[in-house]
DNA sequence: CGCGAGCTTGACGTTGTTCAACTAGAGTGG
DNA sequence: CCACTCTAGTTGAACAACGTCAAGCTCGCG
């Protein structure tokens, strides 16, 4: 499936998620954890976490960028949202009843830490604060590809397409200009259209000086002309 | 604003939420909460909660039906989606940073419980299985408006219609027979398209025998080929 | 009896999908 | 080193889906 690289103590030294537990429960505690996580390293396109499959894990983003993703009963893909690292990315499905609503893929390079829920919860247990900033992150997960969606259900195309040029540009890439780790497809996967309006779009919004687009790198003109058509529709 | 009701102890006996707290907090703990607690009462249309104000409380549905809304930029609203006592229906907010994400608004005639979150936030924090608990039932409320986007987002319209009827017939009323107690309006913005499209939609499956439609009576006489209807999109 | 809100209908133009044809780069194998 | 093929991207035209508009309807309420 994928290169598993052994627990590494390095690796884990400058992780975002070791970070923020440390502050709530002891080193040890942090290391009896470790020793029960896996860290693994996926390459553009490798599946992370499967749609359907029981989740027993909760998944931590290290470095890189990832997709949200389900495939409809047609079969058709649908983006939910990108993140970056670092990010909780799954596993609150965990504490519910157990099935991964979503799939996740990898879109660049990514390092993905799978912590074990059971031990976490454990020592959650024992830790009401550390329980406290888990709940913060998984509700803070399902907030933002809610927001997501406000932003895409009812909207039409052009202003769907500007959203994701924003998103993309503010949260992801963090800079007006980037080069796209998305193919066209994906963005169609995202904005719910078709690969074809994707690309009338983005060479309308390049005409019209909005954008610069050359390939696979985009750079945002006129971010406020962009704003106007992401709030007109 | 709307009849507030005392504090009182016979409506909160047959509570859903008190049978739950109950199994893992003390009777005096759940007292200590339910004092500093409101019960009140919301007739249709009337707001329970304000998008964008600070959530301090959290909500939980006795009775009745509510629509979870918001309102874009150019006004037009939007119904995330609707949800039919007992249930938790707002305060998850509180947890993370604090402004609602959403609107709240009676739908039918409903009792609403507004508890401290404070309060309770001190009870929880003595008591892990309880938090979890509630932790558990904050990721459902998400996973709901999560998993109703997802049925929404990628379908065209006939598909989206059915399955909000669907929807309502299996998780709200019931029943395969129901009166509708939204308006033609209301169910375009939870599927995010124009009223005349519901409308026509309406009598297409009416005239198809799909549907018996008089005015806000609905039954649904073809299960089967509405739900293939919501597959092929 | 008249008014207004919600509902209904059909016509028409806009938006978006589908299809088919074409281009460009990236392997792959002889 | 040159076909060959595969995938991603691009373009335009035909067609279907959807929103908008304008008109008329129905029912409840004053």
């Amino acid at each position: 499936m994928n290169t598993l690289q052994h627990k590494n103590l390095d690796d884990c030294e400058k992780c975002f998620f070791k970070a923020i537990s440390c502050q709530y429960i002891k080193t040890e505690e942090f290391l009896r954890m470790q020793e029960q996580s896996l860290r693994v390293h996926f390459t553009r396109g490798e599946e992370i976490l499967k749609q359907g499959v029981k989740s027993s894990h909760l998944v931590f983003l290290q470095s890189g960028i990832v997709k949200f993703c389900m495939h409809d009963e047609s079969g058709k893909g649908l983006i939910l949202t990108i993140s970056k690292a670092p990010a909780m990315i799954g596993g609150a499905d965990a504490i519910n009843n157990g099935l991964n609503l979503y799939s996740l893929q990898a879109v660049e390079e990514c390092d993905v830490c799978f912590i074990d829920y059971r031990i976490l919860l454990e020592i959650a247990m024992t830790n009401s604060l550390f329980m406290l900033k888990l709940m913060e992150m998984m509700t803070g997960m399902f907030k933002s590809s809610i927001l997501n969606f406000i932003s895409l259900a009812h909207k039409q195309v052009n202003g769907r397409i500007a959203d994701i040029l924003l998103y993309l540009s503010r949260s992801v890439y963090e800079n007006r200009s980037f080069t796209l780790s998305l193919t066209r497809k994906e963005i169609a996967e995202f904005a719910g259209c078709s690969t074809e309006n994707v690309i009338h779009t983005l060479s309308k919004f390049h005409r019209e000086g909005i954008l610069l687009v050359i390939g696979k790198k985009i750079e945002i003109l006129d971010v406020e002309r962009l704003e106007r058509i992401s709030k007109t529709g």
